[in-house]
DNA sequence: TGAAATGTTGGGGCG
DNA sequence: ACGCCCCAACATTTC
């Protein structure tokens, strides 16, 4: 007996053709597809996109339907709450089998399940796939063992698990993707346009990111090239210099999965074997971050609480700060600390931050500044175009020393000495921070040290033309170590 | 994926 | 030539 009825195909941070396991799966059927997104308006916070991936999201769909379009398909959209959504659906085209690739943000794994087990309850045929990770949160673990909590260890089991096999396929190698994949077109398939998503932003805040990102799958594979012909083979040195074009920036594409971590390892392993690619320290640093992804993912997964809690009970009453005043100026990159700024304009006007100035501007929120580190959790979840919550997650309690293998309470970062050690010529605060540009590369990283001749022959009149620090340095430093090192007795 | 304080060493100026 | 001091450069410890 063969069924050709229709294979429903749903979208969901696995905006490509290529090496998509459940289209894949799908296009192998030879019965008719349909590719749907469902732009959930009843998304709770944990799976809410924010402003700028909204634009991302936006400019990705359209990528996908194009994409689409050229193998004889379509994408198909929908707004509403996925449940319902997806009944109506199943219900109007008389679809007997959905499939996707899995999510793993705690809301997403509840909503799935219910989806899953409503349309097995009523007859229907449900097949998930592995979502876009080396390896299932699940699958790098310790027999009958808790979960990893420290990198480097979650580092050395990963490793001796093949990466994700593709469905029909047993080797870890990337599928490629389909080249025609047989439409639906029968009836109850009224998708709506775009635009009444109402996805991008109304203020003009968006309208520059376009000139340095190009969201879509085409955009990922053009990323992913440049990665390889340029940064990879400096990476562990060029990663951490922000004035550099040093890192793969590819974490948007990641995000919304235009691009899969094993199409990116398996083109590295394609390069060294070809004798393009050394592989030797720069792609191994490179390797770990791919890692260092993953590795959020499975702490997510185990730890779901951890998006507002912290992993390390002892901070649970820790007296945060609470400052609106200064929270907006660290905002909006005026906390008259150059870096700091330099890194908050850049976030604000891209869409994106290099993650060295990530480090700096968070552990002086934390740390010197006292504010709780979900104000700038939500601050990035709203601005960065890769936002991802379990590496928002991961990240932010990195920083304030309450998450897994995070840094000690004692590690405060100053943002003078890693302007000095990361951004020696200045060149990265000059780009973002303009009013202080004609300052010396001594003085840029801290103009309240420069001299008052100095000053006026940069143009510069602080508290007037850029703002005097925030906080003392030092001062906050040596608070901070204080309330921090009590947390200590807290056992 | 720290920074600052403190300790050690060694070269050079100088009486 | 010698001892003394200064201080950069590096190493170690502490938070």
């Amino acid at each position: 007996m063969t069924t050709k009825k229709t294979i429903i195909v749903w979208f969901r941070r696995d905006l490509r053709l290529t090496d998509n396991p459940a289209l894949h799966w799908a296009t192998q059927q030879k019965r008719p597809v349909l590719c749907v997104y469902i732009n959930d308006t009843q998304a709770t916070d944990d799976n809410k996109p924010g402003g700028a991936s909204r634009w991302w999201l936006h400019h990705s769909l359209l990528a996908l339907d194009s994409q689409l379009s050229n193998c004889g398909n379509k994408l198909h959209l929908i707004s509403g709450s996925p449940d319902e959504s997806m009944y109506k659906l199943v219900e109007a085209t008389g679809a007997d089998t959905v499939v996707w690739n899995r999510r793993y943000e705690p809301s997403a794994i509840a909503l799935d399940s219910a989806i899953k087990k409503h349309l097995i309850d009523i007859g229907h045929t449900v097949t998930s796939f592995p979502g876009n990770y080396c390896h299932e949160p699940w699958q790098v673990q310790r027999e009958g063992k808790h979960p990893y909590k420290v990198f480097t260890a979650y580092w050395r089991a990963s490793l001796k698990h093949a990466t994700l096999a593709v469905a029909g396929a047993d080797t870890d190698t990337a599928t490629d993707g389909p080249e025609k994949i047989l439409c639906y077109r029968g009836k109850g398939c009224s998708g709506v346009n775009i635009e009444s998503l109402g996805l991008l932003p109304t203020l003009p805040w968006a309208d520059q990111f376009a000139d340095t990102w190009q969201p879509g799958e085409a955009g990922a594979a053009i990323r992913l090239q440049q990665l390889l012909d340029g940064a990879i083979s400096h990476y562990s040195e060029g990663r951490d210099l922000p004035a550099v074009e040093g890192t793969s920036r590819l974490s948007p594409h990641l995000a919304f999965g235009e691009i899969s971590p094993r199409q990116i390892t398996a083109a590295i392993a394609d390069r060294v074997v070809s004798g393009e690619l050394k592989d030797d320290d720069n792609t191994e640093t490179y390797r770990k971050e791919i890692g260092w992804r993953d590795f959020a993912c499975h702490l997510l997964y185990h730890f779901p609480h951890t998006t507002e809690n912290p992993l390390d009970v002892r901070f649970k009453k820790f007296p945060w700060k609470k400052n609106k005043k200064a929270l907006q100026r660290w905002q909006q990159g005026n906390t008259g600390i150059p870096l700091v700024d330099a890194g908050m304009r850049q976030l604000w006007q891209t869409g994106w931050m290099h993650n060295r100035v990530r480090m700096v501007v968070g552990s002086l929120l934390i740390k010197n500044m006292g504010i709780h580190w979900l104000e700038g959790a939500r601050w990035f979840w709203d601005t960065l175009l890769d936002a991802d919550l379990a590496s928002n997650t991961m990240g932010w309690q990195w920083v304030a020393g309450s998450g897994a293998d995070a840094a000690p309470y004692f590690r405060v970062f100053n943002p003078v000495r890693q302007g000095e050690r990361f951004d020696p010529d200045g060149d990265y605060i000059r780009q973002w921070v303009p009013e202080i540009a004609k300052l010396g590369k001594k003085t840029i990283h801290a103009p309240w040290t420069a001299s008052d001749t100095e000053l006026a022959n940069a143009g510069i009149v602080l508290g007037k033309t850029y703002p005097k620090p925030i906080v003392d340095l030092a001062q906050s430093r040596k608070d901070a170590l204080e309330r921090f090192g009590t947390i200590k007795s807290h056992a």
